[in-house]
DNA sequence: CTTGGAAAGTCAACAAGGCTGACATAAGAT
DNA sequence: ATCTTATGTCAGCCTTGTTGACTTTCCAAG
């Protein structure tokens, strides 16, 4: 049912080898074992002071966005708030991240890096950074682009939304 | 410590302006939503038949390298032996993947998928390269390649040999 | 032939991090 | 005054990872 002929190539004016089913699965195993690698560094670092990756990923969305609300880093991470507030608790306890009630509507909280957690979190992404870094300079400059843009194109639309809103400044 | 100011694209005769650290984040946020959405399809299938990701990957990769021993599996897999077994068990007993002892070494199991196995496999399949293939064509064979490279490079060593392995059969 | 060690399986216990459901509180909105 | 929203919290459950200990099977070296 899926498999793509190459006869199906000459449909179009290029080549659309790069649609088969196997070159599909390889991307997918690419994605598998890119990802492990992507988390590798993180991982153990957060390991040694107790942490995990639920940890990580709320700690870098409040670097990336400070001040951010509950509510928002509840929809960009997708999980429920009995998960993340397990993990926000023990950030907030452990003096890394701090709580603030909101200026104008007080139910709000707005969530910012301590000192302490902006070193964490600067810990976290020089080792992510690094890996990444390795990997754009291995691949060069046209390679990275396309790896944007196709990663781009594999996520929800409203995960996408979320992407751009973060994204959108700085270059 | 890890900003690259423009100036340091000089070096080199090309733009190192993709290697800023803002370029960076971005794409391990893009990573990040990828991720979710690269998942997302089968894990919405796995669900309704009471199985988590962990089955998922066993699958795919004893459809992938059929006959495969527990130990190759675990070392594709990166986990325990305890954690494998759990999951192979219940797919066993569920009737989707066959365990046969080895001819050469009777110690060893070769693992199959039966024909209710290949069938979610094919399921499961079936969705993520519907995915993947929505966003290669977005993206055009150009990006597709360049993914393809920046995956690799993010990989540990160990992982590129195995997606090598899996990989090196068919085009 | 015996024995060492590898491959596999199993049991128990535990932790992280998801989930649901129920409930409490504060405060904005109507 | 009441409805709704934002947040926090308690209890309990599941999956999937971990360690440690132990058994069985069986190849291979002595």
């Amino acid at each position: 049912m899926a498999q793509i002929a190459p006869a199906v190539a000459q449909k179009s004016g290029e080549s659309l080898l790069f649609l088969t089913d196997e070159q599909l699965r390889k991307g997918i195993e690419a994605m598998f074992f890119a990802y492990r690698g992507f988390t590798a560094d993180p991982d153990r670092i957060l390991e040694e002071k107790g942490y995990g990756r639920a940890h990580h990923r709320a700690i870098h969305f409040i670097h990336r966005a400070p001040g951010t609300t509950v509510n928002n880093l509840l929809s960009i991470l997708g999980v429920t708030k009995q998960s993340l507030n397990r993990v926000l608790r023990s950030l907030i306890e452990d003096g890394l991240v701090e709580s603030r009630v909101g200026h104008r509507d007080k139910r709000e909280r707005h969530l910012y890096l301590t000192e302490a957690g902006l070193e964490l979190e600067h810990q976290l992404s020089d080792a992510q950074r690094a890996r990444m870094r390795d990997a754009y300079r291995a691949a060069g400059p046209a390679a990275v682009a396309g790896f944007r843009q196709v990663l781009e194109a594999m996520m929800d639309p409203e995960m996408r939304r979320h992407f751009h809103r973060i994204t959108e400044r700085g270059a």
